[in-house]
DNA sequence: CTGAATTATGCTCACTGGGAGCATTATAGG
DNA sequence: CCTATAATGCTCCCAGTGAGCATAATTCAG
């Protein structure tokens, strides 16, 4: 039962580099002509890379000019049929997570709005877009499309656990593959040789980097609530507004603004700095900072979102 | 930036296959005479496997017969130096989680105590373990021992951060490598030619296979407090008692009885069948069931742990 | 200069969930 | 019948959190 074999297979690092700004999340994706966007992607050098890690620091600095500051392994995907145009050889892909402050966008790669990607993400307007409605619709007509009873309510069942409410924000991953197995998604037909889908499901990206991509979503929206990630996505001094932007942004939800505050103050995370922000109408805001020694203090430092 | 190089790897899938009994975490081991126990692992079989999930039940279910339910993807080591008797090519291992409920030890491999390999990980005792003392005595004196003040506040820190109060379940990885890195754990003297610690720190494993166990152990922790995971180390009826002792076994900490009876029937994730359990002493308990339709009332239903 | 608009910040109130422990019930074994 | 043992029921208290009102400190239009 030892590993007398092991695989030979092909693998690459992908990583999802995620910053926040006006507002909205964002991920570096890279364009070829003619061929979707794709996530930057690298090969881990086998004789330098002395860990899968460094492996993905090394290759992003040195094609994009990007010091990513956290880092996070994601996933590891394996599917055979992730990569139909490679031949035979199993293409792994290491998947991983990295949050920056937002630059300019660096040499051959662009931002591109995370909500964009999966537009039904984005929960934090109390209506629903157009574009959500139209794919609650889609689900609905897929549920009732059901063969027969029993398959109709277990696709009701997933409808109404992941699709809420109540709404699960970490449920990113798992809506995205409802879609895909509801058939509601180009990445769907094009793995199957179907005719696309009428529904709009925002922009698809290149292989199975949608999938990464809503897995980094998932994971991030979960680490939020349990780890001060967010300010790996923030300069140094911050207003509790910009806070709670960043933090609504990732969620995709809207949170109560004096709550907030209280939460964020009052568990220790962040200290006032007693500068002021650059006023433009209102009052001026007091610029704080992160305060790393809550992680002394407190187990699970985060900002605990409200996912009702 | 498009993947045109993909790096070769030789890959396999190890498993850290859980259950518990007798209000002990157990993972299965394989011997093979002069080494180390070491995780059960397989290779992916590149044509048949369709996913490397796929891949992991098929061998698991080939080499130990055993049918495993709940399964999840835990993480990808690939470090250089883990499988230092494999030569220049590099072995890339994917771990995975699997519960299971027990039963017989399985061919050729055999249940292991969770707590023999990680003895810090168990504070379900008032006082520590003289194990654990001795664990703690030496972390002092590595502090201690920082050759200059800064290193020395720093190791404080992240001692003071793991190993509490508070007391962090999920924290088993971070701990595990600190005590790699402090250089108390035989796998580092293995690993860099040194002599062994002169501290008892439990059964070592193979590789990295130790440390892909802590992996485990985080994950299962977390997993508990928001996913009705613990259901799947449980037969299909048990008592309120034997549901709390299999949560108290892997989240490491004691519970107050009242309030978790009280927390796991209010929330919905148990219904009462009526039935009696075969009674020993005292008052016969109910016997429980899990209700699945928790997962469409609350968004994150599992047994909140309170770590304090 | 004044008032409206805008944003930050302070504070209260009600509710809930969880921590702790006391009290009662149902069984086995003598 | 009495005691030990475990299950179950219940209360009290407190911290955290959702909701919203009130006040402070600015900018900007007039």
């Amino acid at each position: 039962m030892t590993p007398d074999v092991a695989a030979l297979v092909a693998m690459t690092l992908d990583a999802v580099i995620v910053a926040v700004s006006q507002g909205r999340p964002r991920l570096l994706v890279v364009d070829e002509p003619g061929q979707l966007p794709a996530l930057p992607s690298g090969p881990l050098d086998v004789e330098r890379d002395a860990t899968l890690e460094l492996g993905l620091r090394r290759w992003v600095r040195s094609r994009t000019g990007l010091e990513v500051g956290y880092v996070e392994q994601l996933y590891t995907f394996g599917d055979r049929d992730r990569r139909p145009d490679a031949g035979p050889q199993r293409q792994v892909s290491v998947g991983y997570l990295a949050l920056v402050e937002e630059t300019e966008p660096p040499l051959d790669a662009r931002w591109i709005d995370v909500y964009a990607l999966l537009p039904w993400e984005d929960q934090r307007d109390a209506e629903p877009s157009p574009e959500e409605a139209a794919i609650r619709a889609a689900l609905a007509s897929w549920v009732a499309a059901g063969p027969d009873a029993d398959v109709r309510r277990e696709r009701a069942e997933r409808v109404a656990v992941n699709f809420g409410p109540p709404w699960d924000g970490i449920r990113a991953l798992e809506r995205y593959e409802l879609l895909y197995g509801a058939h509601l998604l180009p990445e769907w037909a094009r793995d199957t040789g179907s005719p696309p889908p009428s529904v709009d499901t925002g922009i698809a990206l290149r292989f199975d980097h949608r999938r990464i991509a809503a897995t980094a979503l998932s994971r991030l929206r979960g680490k939020l609530t349990y780890r001060p990630v967010v300010f790996e996505l923030l300069p140094e001094r911050f207003s509790l507004l910009e806070l709670q932007h960043t933090v609504e942004a990732l969620a995709g939800i809207t949170l109560h603004k004096q709550n907030f505050r209280r939460l964020v103050e009052r568990s220790g995370l962040v200290e006032g700095t007693g500068q002021r922000a650059r006023s433009q109408a209102g009052r001026p805001a007091e610029l704080f900072r992160f305060r790393p020694s809550v992680q002394r203090e407190r187990p699970r430092p985060g900002v605990g979102v409200p996912y009702r």
